[in-house]
DNA sequence: GGGTAATCGTTCAATCTTAAAATATTTAAC
DNA sequence: GTTAAATATTTTAAGATTGAACGATTACCC
């Protein structure tokens, strides 16, 4: 939106924190997703792998909620991680409308590969800051960002 | 990447931050593009518009810059402004491989009626962060991100 | 001047993304 | 118990996104 914006002050700092907001988190993303896509993952795929290795099966419902993802973009998320075998649906028993989602063990091995490497990457790039700016940080961007 | 990583104490906090940051920015971004659609345009759209709009016409190799968006991706949107009429290319005259982006009348009136609803959304999303926090902000992502 | 680089934009294939419509299944209501 | 409403997933259409291959054009170099 530039920083050209001629308006309040009051209009004028929220753009320009906006803006650096963004780049921040632009720049962390993309050294981030090159790592990952070296792997062969896109950042979808690592979030879905990430999110059953920490909290065990889920539906594709639940994941879409997790990951603030929509439900047709799961299936198809999940469709392209099936067919490299990294996690597999099982249809739930009681409800069979539902598709447990599981990691398989190529996919609990890809991972154990790859998190290493992307926490390296992301404790590199916030060691731009020191312990008591993060803290701070995540003080501030708590205030504005909604909790899942 | 979840909470839950079992590493050092510098690589927690430092996974907590970017969370938290990448959160923050999401958050933001969801009501700025609901309001976005509603208008009819996408965040890319916007942000070609936007450019234009502050810097005049530029090739869209010089739009692939600022926007950190590959070659083939600002072929498309333009595509799909040039549909609606909100830009139109023109050939370099000196160097014809060149692309020229101008924005036409209809598009700096869509513009014109979109920018100061998409300032007032910033503004009250940022409104959360009192005036010296967000300078705070400002200082701490200004650290991380990458200017252009 | 002619040949080779480099540059700009387009096309293509793969994936992501959403919203909306369509399917399948379950639950609730009568 | 059958029908209607609710829920989970899939499909579809439109657009976004990247990287790679390709065509057109220009720049460089001998």
């Amino acid at each position: 939106m530039g920083t050209h914006y001629k308006g309040s002050k009051k209009a004028k700092r929220a753009l320009d924190s906006y803006i650096k907001l963004i780049r921040a988190a632009d720049t962390i993303n993309s050294t981030f997703n090159i790592s990952l896509s070296k792997a062969g993952l896109t950042e979808s795929q690592f979030n879905v792998l990430d999110a059953l290795h920490h909290l065990g099966p889920l539906s594709q419902k639940e994941l879409g909620f997790k990951l603030l993802k929509s439900g047709g973009n799961i299936t198809m998320v999940i469709d392209n991680l099936e067919k490299d075998k990294y996690v597999e649906r099982r249809r739930g028993k009681e409800d069979r409308r539902i598709f447990f989602v599981h990691l398989t063990n190529k996919g609990e091995e890809k991972l154990n590969e790859i998190l290493p490497v992307q926490v390296d990457i992301i404790t590199n790039e916030m060691s731009r800051l020191s312990k008591n700016e993060q803290i701070e940080l995540q003080r501030l961007c708590k205030k504005i960002g909604i909790k899942r």
